[in-house]
RNA sequence: GGCGGCGUGGCCGAGUGGUUCAGGCAAGGGUCUGCAAAACCCUUUACCCCGGUUCAAUUCCGGGCGCCGCCUCCA
């Protein structure tokens, strides 16, 4: 397996710090105000990294994290008149909403900012006690010129940064290129006890400590929107590895692409966002996931509208596929999945996570599949494949509940004259009923049940292998 | 200005020094079909420009043009 390492530019084999067991830690949000679409993108890109690590059979730590006090969060609490404890609290649902419904699976650790304040104080402590960091007038700094490896992940050098950095009202730097790791406390703002006085932490310090606290100094992968790479994760390295007196901190690092809109980089400071809950309204998960994938993971991807309908389209075809072998009933679970498609979804996914062309084989193995459904032949090889792959990509279909339809359907029912039951009993028998009709060229009752199904959304298809029903 | 990346057919987007082809979406034509769909087959000026290396370059090298990201908070 080959991965792209921003630290040293290079695609790298991937070769765990302990054999059979991977340490991810992946930057999560800070939480200031609602996810938007570009959230949406590195978490579905870092779970299907996850669950493709799991896949090939090694066992993944994944933690993530909230950062949930920072200088956004204050300002947007100020600009509202409520705690910054509260702007925290209501933007981190949103965020784990629109994980779940995005079907990220959940972390094994979720690491919150302001539940690790001693680990952070601790690391700061070390750094001061090491000669990387100075307090300074209730604050605290990182020298950056004390650490010989700072740029090293970002490509920068120290004397070319100087002048872009800049001290401000304040700020109490020695040098302009230093930057926080702790912060007094302005009135009004959170605030805890440390041993410069009260205050809160830098926005670097946290993903030091919670990384570290959870995985171990020197873990495998840690990955971040590719925007992170300067200052944030150059930020993090240099904390850590002055503080250890040790490197690596982190044996490989990945960096996800940005999402744009009309060619820029979609974020909340440019205000060009589009929300990912009101996209999760409008478009199914799997559709989103799906425009995600489409795109290796490094590459940028424009928003519109126009692509997220293509993605619709395409998730449709897969899942009229998979819809064909339930109709078939066979057992595709009981099949041994066919290994050439799983060998080239293998080799897809194993070159940097290449999910592009990973959906590729996939198509191709749901043409293949279709050709011998449609020549009578035995697809349970390809359907195998199939389940194995989008269940990886997490683009299967999921279970379809008609709870809420039970009492239009037992309606239906009695005006079919069939006997009522459990909605999917009842949608079986009226399908039955049809079928029966069919047989008999009573298309008229045939076109009833289509009609009166079809206004609750079920939609019939029939097709050589029989009928199968699907709703929206 | 510094660092990094990208430029593929109507749109999105993989990939490769040469042989038949990524794939999806869209469009057109067939086959199948009670209806409605789906599916399958076929089709539609691909590789930004200029040099170079090579028997052969979209693929490697150099230059140019264009676009994007970071250099300040950002997934």
């Amino acid at each position: 397996m080959r991965v792209y390492n921003t630290l040293g530019r290079e695609l790298q084999e991937f070769v765990p710090r302990a054999p059979g067991k991977v340490s991810l830690y992946v930057c999560g949000p800070t939480v200031q105000s609602a996810p938007h679409v570009g959230h949406g993108r590195q978490a579905v890109a870092f779970d299907v990294i996850r669950r493709y690590l799991q896949w090939t059979g090694l066992a993944v730590r994944y933690v993530t994290n909230i950062t949930d006090v920072e200088d956004k969060i204050i300002a947007a609490a100020q600009d509202e008149g409520v705690t910054a404890a509260e702007v925290a609290r209501r933007t981190t649902a949103q965020f784990l909403e629109a994980y779940r419904r995005l079907r990220v699976a959940p972390p094994d650790g979720l690491a919150f900012a302001t539940e690790h304040i001693p680990e952070m104080i601790e690391l700061i402590s070390r750094l001061i006690s090491r000669g990387h960091a100075y307090p300074a007038g209730g604050d605290v700094y990182f020298a950056v010129r004390s650490f010989p490896g700072y740029g090293k992940l970002s490509g920068r050098n120290v004397d070319e940064l100087v002048s872009g950095a800049r001290i401000e009202p304040g700020e109490h730097k020695r040098d302009p290129l230093d930057f926080a790791l702790w912060k007094a406390s302005k009135p009004g703002e959170p605030v805890w006890e440390s041993p410069w006085g009260p205050g809160r932490p830098g926005w670097h310090i946290e993903c030091s400590a919670m990384a570290e606290k959870d995985l171990g100094f020197g873990f495998d992968i840690h990955g971040g929107g590719l925007d992170l790479v300067f200052p944030h994760h150059e930020n993090e390295i240099a904390q850590s590895e002055a503080a250890a007196e040790s490197a690596p901190f982190v044996r490989t690092w990945l960096h996800n692409g940005m999402v744009t809109l009309r060619g820029e980089k979609m974020s909340k400071s440019l205000g060009n966002v589009v929300g990912l809950l009101d996209l999760l309204a409008s478009s199914r998960p799997e559709a989103v996931r799906l425009f995600y994938l489409r795109a290796q993971y490094r590459q940028p991807i424009e928003y519109a509208p126009d692509l997220l309908t293509e993605a619709e389209a395409a998730l449709d075809r897969l899942w009229s596929f998979r819809r064909r072998l339930g109709a078939a009933a066979v057992v595709p679970d009981a099949d041994v999945p066919d290994a050439a498609v799983l060998q080239a979804f293998r080799s897809a996914m194993d070159d940097d996570f290449n999910t592009a062309g990973a959906l590729g084989v996939l198509f191709d193995a749901v043409r293949e599949g279709n050709r011998l459904l449609d020549a009578g032949e035995d697809a349970n090889p390809i359907a195998a494949a199939y389940d194995e792959i989008t269940a990886v990509l997490a683009i299967d279909e999921p279970a379809t509940s008609l709870a809420d339809l039970a009492g239009d359907l037992d309606a239906i029912a009695a005006r079919m004259g069939i006997s009522g039951g459990s909605p999917d009993a009842v949608v079986t028998a009226l399908i039955d009923l049809r079928s029966r009709a069919r047989s008999g060229r009573d298309f008229a009752v045939a076109d009833t049940v289509r009609r009166e199904l079809a206004a609750l959304g079920i939609t019939l298809e029939d097709g050589a292998d029989g009928t199968t029903w699907h709703r929206p």
